[in-house]
RNA sequence: GCUCGGUUAGCUCAGUGGUAGAGCAUUGCAUUGACAUUGCAAGGGUCAGAGGUUCAAAUCCUCUACCGAGCACCA
């Protein structure tokens, strides 16, 4: 094998001018390019494999890295990097998302801060170009965050969702699923944003508990002066939109009052008392002022008692109710305390109670919504049985399962999506109204197929062909309507049966947030069935949430969040995604910490992921201290049991990692990643074989050793690959298990064993009773107090062979100064022993503990002893245990009466010892 | 209100019926030659509570409490 130096760059050289640490920055920065240099990211549509394809979710193309992009990108990353090592022909495509309303709002912002414009003062075309603008300059910062990380993307195809070809498919979709009669227009009762000043999707509003006021107040009936009925409301500032009272008609309370008038006090009116089943007889008085235009439940009961729909708010949350000026302009907040005031002068007030409630708010502006009528595009979710079945039947399988029984749920009480945003950022609804009647069409109460019909709309991908003579409608799609095209989207012009398609469509995994299950996973099934009529991927993995070390989700205000680039720089990409994935469980929420000390960014979950690395590093640099390379073959007959016990715990790992991987467990991937190499492999196996790497040794005892350590390291890198990338590129190279030019990336993992046909039973027992022993000698020395002591003698009552030949490392591993075999040895009494699987190991002290402290621990221990001897007795004598379990538990416990029964005695005994 | 999670060491969490585990933190000890980003050890648990099933429960069932999420909401 060549053999090369580890690392060279630090300052802090050891004697044979090597790092004594694992710096990652440069090394990563290196093995990016040199990736990208060699293509090796590429999905081929024409290659014979078998294909394995994701489609990232596209991050806001305004977008910055955030921990949850890490996690989830990383999962990504993993998967395809495993997929290509296990023979697939890869496609990991990228790309960013328009975000509509997030990426305006930021703009618009921008803008009125630079100028003091808004986009109405500059008009559609010049904003719109502004936009672009913005997204050139800014747009490619989240896509260079995700190849520090490593992301292995095909580059080359990153798509973004207003691209050309992508927005030809938004068109069609839509002009598709409107000949179908699934989109119609009409005047709703939506929810509406009063600073974006557009209408949302029920998904858009965010439900938060407020703590508000309920007013009581009273209108006096027309026909009874000085006779009122008494009314609650959180709302008073829409009272000018009250067309009605309505109570419940089996409140017995209002049988009265029922079909009477009560006044409204302003602008004053005279209003119907209704009877309505919606009313809650327990809530408030019991009487509900109705107020259509304000309130979804009103607007409702305005349906069915046919009344007047009275609009009192202006588009941007103002009163607009020129009777009553003393309200006309406020905004609808300080208008609420004007109007229980003006309730109050008038008398009418009863009483004002504080009142928890319910609000909803817009997600991107944070403002309570407002419900409002206006003219809005709808779809009716097409494909919605099929797409339910499909979940069901795990035709698409979720994981964690559980999130197939929110979906359900979803599903099930699925309403019309509200598709059309009154922005200018996005897909522009591709409709197209007759000039001559443009203002007649765009007022009119609803829109559908039969207008197109008709010719007086034009639905299509393109204008129509006079487009002079037509308007197209304002409007642009919501973001989701597009992004729910993005797994087939991005592989092909609409139309067009590409190679891309073909080969990789569906995907395989979809890896995202389960907070955009409703968004875009849900949407992306039913489009798919929709659009191609079939599903658009197999697997849905749901990343955990991250909170930060207080529990806290993970938020810009909060300042919770940090830089993950921060992180990177320094711990290493590799230390922050192995970490990451090491600690998320699946289905649970992640808590990451990070503090500040001494002005440093400090994560120590981190910290363990960086100080693997460096521990892998400084294994591969004990290898290079200590021999050069090696010739001939691995002759496994030849190997001591140490060699082979390791050789057979990399084929346990191999196994144990492919059940992991089968059920998406990454934090079990890494974990036995994490113990085999730390445990198996540095504590226990190197440990062992020093020995053979000391000048003294003998030449064939080393070559047996760094063989066996490049076979196992060199595979072990591969397993590793998809969550250290750059680091095991790196050591692979500079150990010489791949040559200048080829890339672990794409090394195929290897598909036999390394023991294949080899049955390593009896070297794994004397290796592992040698572990054994080890550690039952240093816990002996340690509960005496001598742990530190390297000259201690034991003496072994034994007569197990293999002992003598392995007693160098026992001593080397237990830190003990010889071992002497005698297995007639007759211990004076007291003497400490060690029971292990090798034999008794009897430690005789030198006079040198202390008697009575001594005394004392053995008192202790004596009354562990009997607490366990008595336990284990217990169980046994039980008879239906011993019929009813397990014959292997039942000698299990055998076992271990027989271990405490031994040990009481030996402990008596040195108890007595003491005494004498 | 409905539906799903969760509650295990000081902290973060593993643990699918058979001796309660890991990492971090704490404490003690160690250091010339892989690694102080290290090694060896120690202390630390009524597995949220109550009941049930079982020879045996952290684990299965029921209820309760608290925490979290989603959905629906009463003005």
């Amino acid at each position: 094998m060549l053999w090369h130096h580890v690392g060279l760059m630090s300052q802090d050289l050891d004697t044979a001018g090597l790092a004594k640490a694992y710096e990652p920055i440069s090394v990563e920065e290196k093995w990016y390019q040199a990736w990208i240099d060699g293509k090796c990211f590429a999905g081929d549509p024409s290659s014979e494999k078998d294909g394995y394809s994701i489609v990232i979710p596209p991050p806001n193309v305004t977008g910055i890295l955030h921990l949850g992009h890490v996690l989830n990108n990383t999962i990504q990353d993993v998967l395809a990097r495993r997929a290509r090592m296990q023979g697939k022909e890869v496609m990991w495509l990228p790309g960013t998302d328009h975000a509509g309303i997030a990426t305006q709002t930021k703009v618009e912002r921008e803008l009125k801060k630079a100028t003091g414009e808004s986009r109405r003062d500059m008009g559609r075309e010049a904003f719109l170009k502004k936009v672009w603008d913005w997204k050139d300059e800014h747009g490619g910062i989240i896509i260079k965050q995700l190849k520090r990380l490593g992301c292995s993307c095909d580059w080359d195809r990153e798509r973004f969702t207003m691209d050309e070809d992508y927005t030809h498919w938004v068109s069609h979709t839509f002009s598709d699923l409107f000949k179908k009669g699934m989109i119609y227009r009409g005047k709703r009762m939506v929810n509406w944003c009063p600073v974006s000043l557009t209408a949302l999707s029920d998904e858009e509003v965010i439900m938060k508990p407020q703590q508000s006021t309920l007013y009581f107040m009273k209108y006096e009936f027309v026909d009874a002066p000085g006779e009122y009925l008494e009314i609650s409301t959180t709302r008073p500032e829409t009272l000018m939109g009250d067309v009605a009272v309505a109570v419940n008609p089996k409140d017995e309370r209002f049988t009265k009052a029922i079909g009477r008038k009560v006044r409204r006090p302003f602008p004053e009116a005279e209003i119907p008392v209704i009877a309505d089943d919606h009313v809650d007889v327990e809530f408030g008085t019991g009487a509900l002022k109705i107020t259509p235009a304000h309130d979804k439940a009103d607007f409702e009961i305005g349906v069915r008692h046919d009344l007047e729909v009275i609009d009192c708010l202006t588009a941007d949350g103002k009163i607009n109710c020129e009777d009553v000026p003393e309200l006309h302009g406020l905004d609808r907040f300080a208008a609420r305390k004007i109007a229980a005031q003006m309730l109050e002068d008038k008398g009418l007030l009863i009483r004002a109670e504080d009142y928890a409630n319910n609000v909803g708010f817009s997600e991107r502006a944070d403002v309570p919504i407002e419900p409002r009528i206006s003219m809005q595009w709808f779809l009716r979710y097409p494909e919605v049985e099929r797409t339910a079945a499909a979940v069901e039947s795990n035709e698409i399988t979720f994981r964690p399962e559980r999130w197939s029984k929110t979906f359900a749920h979803w599903m099930s009480n699925i309403q019309d999506w509200c598709i059309s945003r009154q922005l200018w950022w996005g897909h522009q609804i591709p409709v197209w109204y007759r000039k001559d009647k443009s203002t007649e069409l765009q007022n009119a109460e609803s829109l559908d197929l039969a207008d197109m019909q008709s010719g007086d709309i034009h639905v299509g991908t393109e204008p129509p062909a006079d487009a002079e003579n037509w308007v197209r409608d304002e409007d642009v799609l919501d973001t989701w309507f597009s992004s729910w095209l993005w797994p087939f989207a991005t592989m092909a012009k609409q139309g067009e049966e590409s190679d891309l398609l073909k080969k990789f469509y569906p995907t395989t995994d979809l890896v995202t947030g389960p907070d955009i299950l409703f968004f875009w996973v849900a949407r992306m099934i039913m489009a798919g069935y929709s659009e191609r009529d079939e599903l658009p991927f197999k697997n849905v993995f749901f990343t955990s949430l991250i909170r930060d070390g207080k529990g806290r989700k993970m938020s810009k205000s909060l300042g919770n969040s940090p830089d993950p680039i921060e992180i990177m720089d320094k711990y290493g990409s590799d230390g922050l995604r192995f970490t990451l994935m090491r600690i998320a469980p699946l289905g649970g929420d992640i808590r990451f910490v990070s503090k500040e000390e001494e002005g440093e960014l400090v994560c120590p979950q981190v910290e363990e992921g960086r100080n693997f690395a460096n521990k892998i590093y400084n294994a591969c640099r004990f290898r290079q201290m200590s021999g050069g390379e090696t010739t001939g073959e691995l002759d496994v007959s030849a190997l001591k049991p140490y060699h082979i016990n390791l050789l057979a715990k990399l084929d346990a790992l191999e196994v144990n990692l492919d059940k992991a991987y089968a059920d998406y467990k990454f934090n079990e991937v890494c974990n036995l990643l994490y113990e085999f190499l730390w445990n198996e492999f540095c504590d226990l196996f190197l440990e062992a074989v020093k020995g053979d790497l000391k000048d003294t040794a003998a030449d064939a005892d080393r070559q047996a050793t760094l063989m066996v350590f490049d076979t196992v390291m060199s595979r072990y890198f591969l397993l590793l690959h998809p969550f250290m990338p750059h680091l095991t590129e790196e050591l692979s190279l500079r150990m010489g298990y791949i040559s200048e030019g080829e890339f672990v990336m794409q090394t195929q993992l290897p598909k036999d064993s390394v023991l294949a046909g080899y049955d390593p039973t009896e070297a794994q027992k004397v290796a592992q009773s040698i572990y054994d022993a080890a550690g039952r000698l240093r816990n002996v020395k340690a509960e005496y107090n001598v742990a530190t002591r390297r000259d201690v003698t034991f003496i072994a009552k034994t007569s197990v062979d293999y002992l003598e030949a392995e007693s160098p490392v026992l001593c080397q591993l237990a830190g003990a100064g010889e071992i002497q075999i005698d297995p007639n040895y007759e211990a004076p009494k007291g003497t400490p022993v060690a029971v292990t699987s090798v034999g008794e190991m009897y430690m005789p002290l030198a006079g040198l503990i202390d008697v009575e402290a001594e005394k004392a621990r053995l008192d202790k221990e004596i009354e562990k002893n009997a607490l366990e001897l008595k336990k284990s007795t217990n169980k046994l004598s039980n008879e239906k245990f011993v019929a009813n379990a397990k014959p292997e538990v039942v000698q299990v416990e055998r076992d271990r009466l027989a271990e405490w029964e031994a040990k009481a005695s030996q402990l008596a005994e040195m108890r007595a010892a003491l005494d004498a």
